[in-house]
DNA sequence: TTCCAGGTGCATA
DNA sequence: TATGCACATGGA
């Protein structure tokens, strides 16, 4: 996987990893194309990724952040592996065999997909670059994603200047309640635990919840469904619009692979079967 | 014009 | 506990 690490840059090759997929595949909202390349920030952190016909150089600072970033110790042939042997994985795995779950940063994960409820992904990602652009410092020609203390200025009428919508008010609400709620803590809670902790916050249900868990805490026993993975269930399953019930029912099959699984399939249905 | 987007919060029974 | 509706906004 990782071919080598040098002071401001990592070189992988492309097995078990294909870019594109891991950024499209709706985990994140922080990226854009620059010339031919791909620039990916997250936190206070950013990486100019260039693409070779067998590997990926990422250009960075911070080369021990992007590899725990992109998740890239981690044997994703043998998590296939294992997830290849149920029959509805198969066309998915091999669609977007390529994709690998990000390491993102916990606040902004949260922020991000509070912003996302309800909403498409072109809008999410003007709302959050706004943010970035008005309460991030400055990288270079970039801008971090603010931190909570950095962010603690912004009101619901600046949210809702923004474009957040009716989520404006929830985003206010939630940068008072993440004073009392301790990250650093919180990764040591078990799943369920922490997903009530997480549920408890203005404008988190139980998608984005199980969103923040799996993108940002790494938790892979949890299934968060959409209406894209309602559809999907839908078609491949059984006619159900309960999604607590899907999330169940999904989370038996799959164990502690749910997380990995429900990427591809959503993957799958949202960008190649619509 | 109407529908939909990686849903949530709240009232009601 | 479960169901139904309101909620901003912009693209298709």
């Amino acid at each position: 996987m990782i071919k080598s690490i040098e002071k401001t840059k990592i070189i992988v090759d492309k097995e078990d990893f294909n870019l594109v997929q891991t950024l499209e595949c709706g985990q994140v909202f922080s990226y854009f194309k620059e010339n031919e390349n791909f620039i990916v920030q997250s936190a206070d952190k950013v990486a100019n990724i260039e693409e070779k016909e067998d590997c990926y150089i990422i250009n960075t600072n911070t080369p021990e952040y992007f590899i725990n970033y992109f998740d890239l110790t981690t044997d994703y042939s043998l998590i296939k592996k294992k997830l290849s042997k149920y029959s509805v994985m198969k066309e998915p795995l091999n669609y977007g065999s390529g994709i690998r779950i990000l390491k993102q940063d916990i606040f902004e994960t949260i922020i991000s997909f509070i912003v996302s409820a309800n909403n498409n992904i072109k809008r999410i990602t003007k709302i959050l670059n706004k943010i970035r652009e008005n309460f991030g410092k400055r990288i270079g020609k970039y801008y971090s994603f603010p931190t909570l203390n950095e962010l603690k200025g912004a009101n619901e009428e600046y949210f809702a200047k923004l474009g957040a919508g009716y989520r404006a008010k929830y985003l206010e609400k939630v940068l008072k309640e993440l004073e009392n709620f301790d990250i650093e803590k919180s990764k040591e809670l078990p799943t369920e635990e922490l997903r009530n902790k997480l549920i408890s916050l203005s404008g988190v249900g139980p998608k984005v919840a199980d969103c923040i868990l799996l993108f940002a805490y790494s938790r892979q026993d949890v299934f968060p469904v959409d209406t894209w993975i309602e559809k999907m269930y839908n078609q491949f399953y059984e006619s159900c619009s309960n999604r607590n019930l899907i999330r169940k029912k999904l989370i038996d099959e799959f164990g502690n692979l749910s997380g990995y699984a429900q990427q591809y399939l959503f993957y799958y249905k949202r960008s190649y079967l619509k």
